[in-house]
DNA sequence: AAAGAGAGCGGTGATTGGCTTAGAA
DNA sequence: TTCTAAGCCAATCACCGCTCTCTTT
């Protein structure tokens, strides 16, 4: 092994295992009422997709803080808001992450 | 866009399945998961789903670990066990009623 | 004082949210193969903002494959109820990438059932 | 006649909790 | 560092998928 191909960032590995933890994801879905059971390969399928959003999510964040007048290296707040606004198949998350915050919303956390 | 989603069926006419209804369901849903968010449409949970099976798990042989444990692993802990102590452990009769 | 009053035990259930440490890890890398050099720092409040997403998604995505499970008559949702809502929530490029790790996730279980025989 | 509803059945994997310790905080 | 909670184990039984009967069109 001449080179080390393992360097830190690690790239698209499929392992067959979740960077999620099973049991919270699993503890999560069985939190709605209406779901009767959820086989293990849908409860890693979800968490696996999971996983998938937060990098996509991410990278959408990435994108605002880059495209910026003054490029920034500092991924903050408004550009995750700004990234959900940006696209319809986020809207999803427009009350989760809205581009308005109430200065007493921030201080209550 | 697309998709047949065979939802409405009080139509009898030819079910053009359109982007407009389409996205209303995908609106239904993103509402109903938004206030599982705010926990407002999580009751209390129960801690198990099925009474049997709960009474299941809890009649059912371990390990020293709390893993389960299978029946031939059961009787070897019968044997070593059966010198030291009578009715120690691994009894599968010793508690609850129903 | 204490026996009469375990009828109810009402505890509300605390929000049921990731570990950061987890989702920090998820992000960071991602940020790291966004950028071409050095690190991108990230905000307390971003953080909390995507652990919070990926807690709605989780929501989002089980809600509607189990919507696709019960229009199918059925009590347990599948991984293909998971595939079939992905496309319906309009992420299909999640699709491929989750196949092979499905395909991973199987094979990994059918050897652990062997090896227990 | 075909199409649908529904009961019956064999095969099967989700459910399940006590203890350890990985690893979150 | 402290200490929470994820993962591990496999027997039962509710569920899935299928066939077969019976009703509706």
């Amino acid at each position: 092994m001449p080179y080390n191909t393992n360097a830190i960032p690690r790239p698209e590995e499929v392992t067959g295992t979740s960077a999620l933890p099973l049991a919270r994801v699993k503890k999560i879905i069985a939190q709605d009422e209406d779901v009767a059971q959820c086989s293990n390969a849908a409860a890693f399928a979800i968490s696996i997709a999971t996983e998938e959003f937060v990098r996509y999510l991410t990278e959408q964040a990435f994108n605002v803080a880059k495209s910026e007048a003054k490029p920034r290296r500092t991924i903050a707040y408004k550009d995750v808001a700004a990234a959900v606004a940006k696209f319809d198949s986020l809207q999803f998350l427009s009350d989760t992450v809205p581009r308005t915050v109430t200065y007493k919303q921030v201080k209550e956390k | 866009s697309r998709l047949p989603l065979p939802f409405d069926m009080t139509r009898e006419e030819p079910i053009y399945v359109n982007a407009k209804q389409y996205h209303a369901i995908l609106r239904r849903r993103q509402y109903r998961a938004r206030l599982e968010a705010e926990d407002k449409l999580i009751k209390d949970r129960k801690p198990y789903l099925h009474e049997s099976r709960h009474h299941h798990a809890l009649r059912r042989a371990r390990g020293s670990g709390g893993r389960f444990l299978s029946k031939n692993q059961q009787e070897s802990v019968f044997n070593d066990e059966s010198n030291v102590k009578s009715t120690a452990k691994v009894s599968s009769v010793s508690d609850l009623p129903n | 004082m204490e026996a009469a009053a375990a009828a109810t035990t009402k505890v509300v259930g605390e929000a049921e949210e990731l570990p950061k440490t987890i989702v920090r890890r998820v992000v960071k890398e991602k940020l790291s193969r966004c950028s071409d050099d050095g690190d991108v720092s990230l905000h307390k409040d971003a953080l909390l903002a995507f652990s919070e997403s990926a807690r709605i998604f989780i929501h989002y995505l089980s809600a509607t494959a189990n919507d696709i499970c019960k229009e199918s008559k059925r009590q347990t949702i599948n991984a293909d109820d998971v595939l079939k809502a992905l496309e319906e929530m309009e992420f299909p490029e999640f699709i491929s990438p989750l196949r092979k790790s499905l395909d991973e996730f199987r094979k990994q279980n059918a050897g652990k059932k062997e090896r227990a025989k």
